[in-house]
DNA sequence: TTGTATGCGTTATCAG
DNA sequence: CTGATAACGCATACAA
């Protein structure tokens, strides 16, 4: 039960603590056959140095920390590979963090901040409504993705790289009109929404009046507040199978996430309802399911690489040029696909 | 930047640190009032404790060690919660890390016992081969999730819960031929896969012969080895495409992982080819994804609520009644659906 | 090139 | 109930 430590590798080699400690940081002022024998020794103990002791001791480093909200959503779990390989390509580390989709980010930043010297931090989604003092407590540059954060807040407190849920949501529908579509049922967030569910909802609902059709209550729908099922197809499925028994007329469905879509797309299809011929569909995100799905589905695609890419280089002209931070708006992709191909 | 301590916060107080240190930990000898007074200054300062230096301090925890191999798995994120709160009703906190898919699970748990002085483990995945001297290596109980480990592993050496992949894929190809489908081509993993790949592979093989169908060599189908890529929708995709290029006959193809036929579903329905009608389509764990295809698609269904309760059930059992390593081998559900639905 | 000594921020063991 | 103080395991400045 008594693990290894330091001392003991020490003693081992008949040599001092520090030069063990050398030895595994790889500094420059060693012999390497000493350094040799003593990672043998290492080896053969099956010695891993405690990282909290570590943590507590070094006074600086050079790692970023990710900070991802939610370990499942498939967005942040493309951007993760793009985030820790730009990282290393400015020759630092990446300290990945997941916490759950109700942690609190802020706070969690805060923590590995102090405890690993972080220089830098990239948020992977987040609270959209913080205060300026969160913002300000947090003392490293630190870059916002994918969070539409309230207009509120002044834009000189944080970095961000996002997409205009609004204007997306705008073209989608849009693009919908164009196609023929003119009930177009939308399904979105919860009522209390008041981020890119909202966001999104508005879009549609000003892209629906430029094309000169009314927008008619009775074809917005709202998720149930089921929290984290919200954006699942089961909430999808869910929807879609109210909204057939409803007896609402429609020609399309808009879901506002692309798992929405899946869940609703499923509804219909059972339903007897043919896509696109009876029915168009999509969706938002650009989830790789979409192109799978059959029909595969109308979405807007999210630039997740770009994005991360852009995150990256955003926080290291901050860390190493003292830039102020910046907020850059990416355009998505509209994949048009069967399911909104009505003729 | 200079962070605030313990220290800090004594000193705003006018008590000693060991005063904060009761105050944060909710010691029982400590004036309410004093306490009180401390946390109102702890709120106001932001105070954070330092992790590691609380790590390093320690002697003892109520914490067990959840090591999730691949952050984006859907399985393990539906055992993920069950596990939390199965843990939390033994009065003990769980210490999720997430850990690449390439990583070596065990080093990192090593670690982490040291570290937060873990009292148990749960792996969710890892490698199969792993040796003795690994497995002894680990000072503390620990349960393996959906693992299959090679027979040669001496059993008394872990716990598990898990599935018998061979078995279940058995039964699957079973089903399949008793739907009357002869001409039936697997998707496997990549031809040195010695995991479930493989076993899965092995079921199909047997379940043919016994139903007194040959196995053509041709029908089997290996994923290259694009590592990370092989169980992926993008990877069935591909295989169906090669499928229906090559000419060979076929008359249903079972993928051993539901990413892979949802991909070889699309590139079937997109060559004009209807599913079940012409072709059968089946997977293997049980994604929801599944259920909201269309046609949805069969699937072995991995109960992995029970096998998250089970392996915290089989920890503590060890834990607190001190009996030794226990192994679990839970039974899939066949989900029969629309995509082997022939007639 | 190596050893010695100090302290990182916290908890635990003592006294008081 | 509270305060002083010794560790925890390690990295580093400084001395040798």
């Amino acid at each position: 039960m008594e693990s290894v430590t330091i001392k003991d590798i020490a003693k081992r080699c008949n040599v001092a603590v520090s030069t063990v400690s050398r030895a595994i940081n790889n500094h420059p002022d060693i012999n390497p056959e000493t350094r040799r024998k003593i990672m043998k020794v290492i080896e053969e103990n099956h010695y891993i140095p405690n990282n909290s002791a570590q943590n507590l001791k070094k006074s600086v480093s050079k790692t970023i920390g990710v900070v991802i909200k939610g370990a499942d959503n498939q967005l942040f779990a493309k951007m993760r590979p793009v985030l820790v390989e730009g990282i290393a390509q400015y020759d630092y580390d990446s300290d990945i963090e997941y916490i759950s989709i109700s942690g609190d980010e802020i706070r969690e930043a805060l923590r590995l901040v102090k405890e690993k010297r972080l220089k830098g931090l990239i948020f992977l989604g987040g609270n959209h409504n913080r205060t300026e003092e969160d913002l300000k407590a947090v003392p490293v540059p630190f870059v916002m993705c994918t969070v539409d954060m309230d207009e509120t807040v002044p834009k000189d407190l944080y970095s961000s790289v996002s997409v205009d849920s609004y204007q997306e949501s705008y073209r989608m529908v849009d693009h919908l009109c164009s196609k023929g579509y003119k009930k177009i049922v939308i399904f979105s967030g919860s009522r209390g929404d008041e981020s890119v569910g909202r966001l999104r909802l508005n879009g549609y609902r000003d892209a629906l009046k430029a094309n000169r059709i009314e927008v008619d209550e009775q074809r917005i729908w709202y998720s149930q507040d089921w929290a984290e099922d919200v954006f699942s197809m089961a909430n999808g499925y869910r929807m879609g199978k109210k909204l057939i028994e409803s007896g609402i007329d429609f020609d399309c469905v808009y879901a506002v996430a692309d798992s929405i879509a899946i869940g609703a797309g499923r509804a219909l299809l059972e339903s007897g309802i043919r896509i696109p011929e009876e029915c168009g569909l999509a969706g938002f995100d650009g989830l790789d399911e979409t192109l799978y799905y059959h029909p595969s589905i109308t979405t807007m695609r999210q630039p997740v690489k770009e994005m991360a890419e852009d995150a990256v280089k955003i926080l290291f002209s901050m860390l190493h040029k003292g830039e102020a931070n910046q907020h850059r708006v990416f355009s998505c992709k509209l994949e048009a696909r069967e399911s909104t191909q009505k003729e």
